[in-house]
DNA sequence: AGTCTGAATGATCAACAAATGGTTCAATAT
DNA sequence: ATATTGAACCATTTGTTGATCATTCAGACT
């Protein structure tokens, strides 16, 4: 299991870590990382394919814990409909934090947006597992009226919740006043969710 | 009415659009748009105060427009729960084909809205009174619940329906999935407001 | 007086040169 | 054979210098 490679994987990842968190992904050089593992630029990449890679892997690792927060709310007790805006408050929250805190994450979080398309969609796919637990849960409580496609629906409450993933890049709102709107949105769609939803036909359907 | 000084200004506004339309906002010199006057660049400074005044200007042109096509479907026929949809696809599809079809509008709302962050919050204000009215009209017709603060609600529906706005900033989607998208997201919304809805009290009241 | 110009100013931009840094790979070490 | 290096490659960035352009204003024109 603890193989050498994984090992030298998990040295660089960190070395790499450590030095994007201090100076940024763009001022951060492979022959730096190299560097600190004791290691030539060149060696890198036999354990990653590209710089990018690093930062996705980087990616990956923050957001397990951010997971394990989401999953720990949506099995934790609370009813369902206080679980959906304990979960979407929560996510807001954090991102604020985040980019208010350091924005070298920011940075990494940006260059992967553009090199990596396909990460961020993985992300979402993963937080609409733990939004359709809270739905089913809702449903079964009867607090939300029975659904077709209950992931479609998390991926309306994405949609619906967007501005409140990167509070700052759409308005300078303080967070006081995001959590009251936020608050409404959730009103909204809480009280949304609690009817039956006559599903309109596409406009045009594709 | 029409003396002299209006009627200066807008042919200053004409020039600017013509050449701001064709080459870009950054491409066009105010010794461009003076020359195609007949006056110096010196002279536009005595009707309007800088160049992106002058932005601003052709921005609140365009958007009489888009006003005026708000405010007849606001004041048209249909049922309160249509007219909401229509609005909110009416806006998005806007938008869309105007990024779409010409990258100038996108540069000029860009730099609007970093030298003039005012400015979008003045036409969300606008757009938010028809919004009102076809709640009101809802409300009068038993489709939507009875509401505190119209105007509030009105907000959120455009705090919901953000991504929609700038659909090719925030996902590659295409135009029909947007509008799949969005018909998921007005299902829920438009549900919510046929509830009355408990307004929750803000986590953290400021 | 009120209008307008064109030169002066300073900030921003473009273009080109130099250096940096991600990536590859033939050679070397183990 | 496998692991590692370091030089070489080329794309991107950085630094520098010379325009360009928005803006101002002292004076000219009416």
């Amino acid at each position: 299991m603890t193989d050498k490679t994984t090992d030298t994987r998990q040295q660089i990842l960190e070395a790499a870590v450590e030095r994007i968190m201090h100076y940024g992904y763009a001022k951060t050089t492979m022959a730096e990382i190299a560097r600190d593992c004791g290691m030539s630029a060149g060696n890198i990449y036999r354990f990653f394919s590209s710089k990018i890679d690093i930062a996705e892997a980087m990616a990956r690792k923050l957001n397990t814990e951010i997971n394990q927060k989401n999953a720990a709310l949506a099995r934790g007790p609370g009813s369902a409909p206080d679980k959906m805006r304990a979960f979407h408050m929560q996510a807001m929250h954090t991102t604020f934090n985040k980019l208010d805190s350091d924005a070298k994450v920011l940075e990494v979080a940006e260059v992967l947006s553009n090199e990596r398309p396909t990460f961020a969609n993985e992300e979402m796919a993963q937080e609409r597992v733990y939004l359709v637990q809270i739905l089913e849960q809702g449903i079964a409580e009867g607090a939300f009226a029975p659904m077709d496609n209950p992931n479609f629906v998390a991926e309306m409450m994405q949609s619906a919740t967007m501005k409140f993933r990167y509070p700052q890049l759409w308005s300078r709102l303080t967070l006081p006043k995001l959590e009251r709107e936020l608050n409404g949105v959730m009103d909204l769609l809480l009280a949304g969710l609690s009817v039956p939803i006559r599903v309109t036909e596409s406009v045009s359907a594709e």
